[in-house]
DNA sequence: ATATAAATTTAGGCAAATCTAAAAATGATT
DNA sequence: AATCATTTTTAGATTTGCCTAAATTTATAT
């Protein structure tokens, strides 16, 4: 249980992510994009992580968490999610403005802090994105992984997640002013590209099927 | 408006605290202890800051902060009481827990953020210990700086606030259980020692000249 | 199967923040 | 005023995290 660095937090983060919950082996060059450096800093930082024991590693062929490791990297998923869903909730922040402060937070020291700040939410199980905050044995809730591609025509749907939670996506959608447990009735659903017209607060819009496949939700 | 690093920071911090409302100079010495470092160490910082225009320093003579340095460090103080604020009053720590933790918290960057956690919290100008929160602009609130070996006999005081905050101090009055907004009366003080004997949640006991010189306290 | 391309690692360096040991400046004392 | 003690700075290293360029390994394609 040695202290890790911001650094190394985020590299774990990282090939938690990669990796996937499979724990895939995941390659340098994969690591290197995602943390916006160069693939020879991640192979140094590679065999640090091995040394500590936190990865499986062997050059060339790629890397995957051990067990301490992924116990780490949900460890701080946890407390990103905790704090977006703070600034959403209690600082009314937009859910597409969090993610920033968030990737601070996550990285403060204390589990009591981590544990209060639970409670004082109400022990939630899903962030603002719709993502699950697993708990503190890092135990993820389930959810129905249903997207809204999913559903047939004439359904009514309530909204409880996003799939991709890119800053591009989340803007698209906030244009749209679509929200968490917002209703969308499906209207029907176009044969040549799979786009769907919705109904959703009173208008009637057309979403593409990438759109759709990345609004999880759940049938009403 | 450079962004400055956690350790430029906290030598800020330092150098605000040393050097006192006045603004004194500082010395290296003395900042190397604060700081638990070597004064080797601090000289290099210092020539760091001073590049950046943040402080006056002449090697041998000693360091204050220019007016962005001290506006630096008061908005990391800022932040650090309004996070202390956060954790007694929402996530119900004890006030001599919190410490630690803001010291984290106050380097998260992000002026939305602070305001918006200060909305949250209603505007607080005091923080769980007493000490005043300056505001965005950087302007302290006043306080009535009446310490309780100041009152007379027979004086019924609210606690305020803590002129010392270290551990060990608070820890004592933790013991006795005081508590801001605590009444206290003095029912007397000793010629000899200036110890006072107070009334205090249905109780009476001894407190040192000491302790009541560290005790802020507003007349009722 | 061998050449070429892509991915990865190694080698050598740099900047930030730290340290120890030695040198220099300041201040205090007789 | 000269000396001694203290404070501070300089010099030279170390660690962490990062870089570029070159070398090496693995994958791909004729």
């Amino acid at each position: 249980m040695t202290k890790l660095s911001l650094t190394e937090e985020n590299y774990l983060k990282a090939i938690y992510f990669i990796g996937g919950t499979s724990n895939q082996l995941v390659n340098t060059n994969a690591i290197a994009e995602r943390l916006n450096t160069k693939a020879a800093t991640v192979t140094d930082m590679l065999r640090k992580l091995k040394q500590k024991d936190l990865i499986e590693y062997q050059p060339y062929k790629g890397t995957r968490l051990k067990l301490e490791g992924k116990v780490q990297a949900i460890g701080i998923l946890r407390k990103h999610r905790l704090w977006e869903t703070f600034l959403v909730e209690k600082l009314a922040f937009g859910w597409e403005e969090v993610h920033e402060m968030a990737e601070q937070l996550e990285h403060i020291q204390s589990a009591e802090l981590t544990e209060r700040l639970s409670a004082f939410l109400g022990f939630p199980e899903f962030d603002p994105h719709g993502d699950p905050i697993p708990n503190k044995e890092g135990v993820f809730p389930r959810r129905d992984n249903v997207t809204l591609d999913r559903v047939s025509p004439d359904t009514a749907v309530m909204v409880q997640g996003v799939k991709d939670s890119s800053t591009e996506f989340l803007n698209y959608i906030a244009k749209l002013g679509i929200q968490l447990g917002d209703h969308i009735a499906v209207k029907s659903v176009e044969e040549f590209d799979r786009s769907l017209v919705v109904e959703h607060k009173n208008q009637q819009y057309r979403l593409s099927a990438l759109a759709a496949a990345n609004l999880y939700i759940k049938e009403l």
